[in-house]
DNA sequence: CAAATTTGTCCATTGATATAGACAACCATA
DNA sequence: TATGGTTGTCTATATCAATGGACAAATTTG
């Protein structure tokens, strides 16, 4: 369907640059198996034939993806794919980092970047069932599997009921673990809201990205099984690393 | 959270033009509700030095988003927001289109734009438990709510056993009633997989987008309750118009 | 070694993008 | 009606993006 769908067209005068839209193609078309594994790419004079540009438009994508470790050239040999297809990240009734990603990636782990305690924003505090202003934790972590950083996410938990969570977290390196210091054994996904957008500066520092990039942004509150709200969460994946895959619960 | 998470900065040189940016920025902040409802934007100067650029920059971006119907520039009475809210789409075990939306949006329906009879490709093969090659019918429609394009998908059935469904769908407007001339009188979904990338040709034509926009694609397969592969789909959503609702699974 | 293939570099040209400033046109209101 | 605030238009300039062509440098193949 890849074939079916994706013609290799590309947009002028759009806004994006011809070079990122060709980018873009190029890890779509790895990431869907097009361009085999750790094997060379077509020659430059074949993709600039195949998306109706110069060969130097080309070389802007392609040295783009070299800056961001997707591919390495070397002269006279080629072009090859270092990187590995998208990572497939699940959702569903019980999502947790760790466990989705077996067998995807050989190393994962969560790293906690920031933890700041402050006065719930009426979003947070909407979802966590607080008034607001209220007392909440703030943690900032981000998602890595092999190297490469895979998610960045906010989260937000009462204060009250979680004081200390920060070191837990810092001293676990999950949430589930974290949560099980303050007698949470269970807890289930409530809502998830999905969107897309344009990486900002944040997200580019955050995830290492290249401008232009892609972020999905996920938006959930986890509860616990007799329904009481303890996490509220934002999450950024890059699009261009990870899929999303809704799994049953 | 949209105050402590998009950083009002933009990239430069990044592949991606100011004023692209800045119209993400703009829609996106309509989104989230800074920008009240029908009320006049602040004036372009105060949106350039919010945005650190220069007023023809913000006037670009402005012009785009009237162009794709999301604002009216009034000559010495300002910009004003015409579209509502992104829709929130939701997806789950029982995820169909009209009544998803109901509440959100006026009027609603799906127009059938292609049928075909084609043989499966392996993607579709697999997904279907056919074998590759075998006959399947392709349906191509488009989902619209008060006038707007909000989705295009691409179904796949079995040929054999949905013979006509084709002229089911441009009768009743509907899978869900097409499905139920075969028969089904449930169905859930199995999985759907979720993306996100740059519109493309086809996308900026379907969905009536202006070029540089971001899609979000979901590749889902519905199965009967009792296990059964019934459809295979591959749909596209603005990203600017719609927002992805995980409903529970 | 010679030829073919492929990436790397340079020059020149064109159009799109972004900035800067000035002023006209239009609207609301004091 | 006069003033201030806002969008619309124009000119000019600098930089980025994209094309085209030519050739060098490195590698593989015959």
């Amino acid at each position: 369907m890849a074939a079916t769908m994706s013609a290799d067209s590309v947009e002028r005068r759009s806004g994006v640059s011809l070079w990122r839209q060709i980018a873009d193609k190029i890890l779509h078309a790895i990431a869907m198996g097009d361009f085999p594994e750790s094997a060379a790419l077509p020659p430059e004079v074949a993709l600039a034939e195949r998306y109706g540009v110069n060969r130097h438009t080309v070389r802007s994508a392609i040295s783009a993806l070299v800056r961001e470790g997707v591919l390495k050239a070397e002269q006279g040999r080629g072009t090859f794919v270092l990187s590995r297809k998208r990572l497939s990240y699940p959702i569903g009734a019980r999502t947790r980092f760790s466990t989705g990603l077996q067998g995807q990636a050989v190393e994962r782990h969560i790293v906690l970047l920031v933890s700041a305690v402050e006065p719930a924003s009426e979003r947070v505090a909407a979802s966590l069932g607080l008034t607001k202003g209220a007392s909440v934790i703030r943690l900032e972590t981000r998602g890595e599997a092999d190297e490469r950083p895979v998610s960045r996410a906010a989260s937000w938990f009462d204060a009250g009921r979680f004081a200390g969570i920060d070191a837990a977290m810092a001293a676990t390196g999950s949430i589930t673990a974290s949560l099980a210091r303050f007698g949470i054994e269970d807890y289930l996904r409530q809502s998830t809201v999905l969107s897309a957008r344009h990486a900002d500066a944040a997200d580019l520092a955050d995830l290492d990205l290249q401008p232009g990039a892609i972020v999905l942004v996920t938006v959930a509150v986890n509860i616990t099984p007799d329904g009481q709200p303890i996490q509220f969460s934002e999450s950024r994946f890059p699009a261009e690393r990870v899929e999303l895959r809704l799994s049953a619960l």
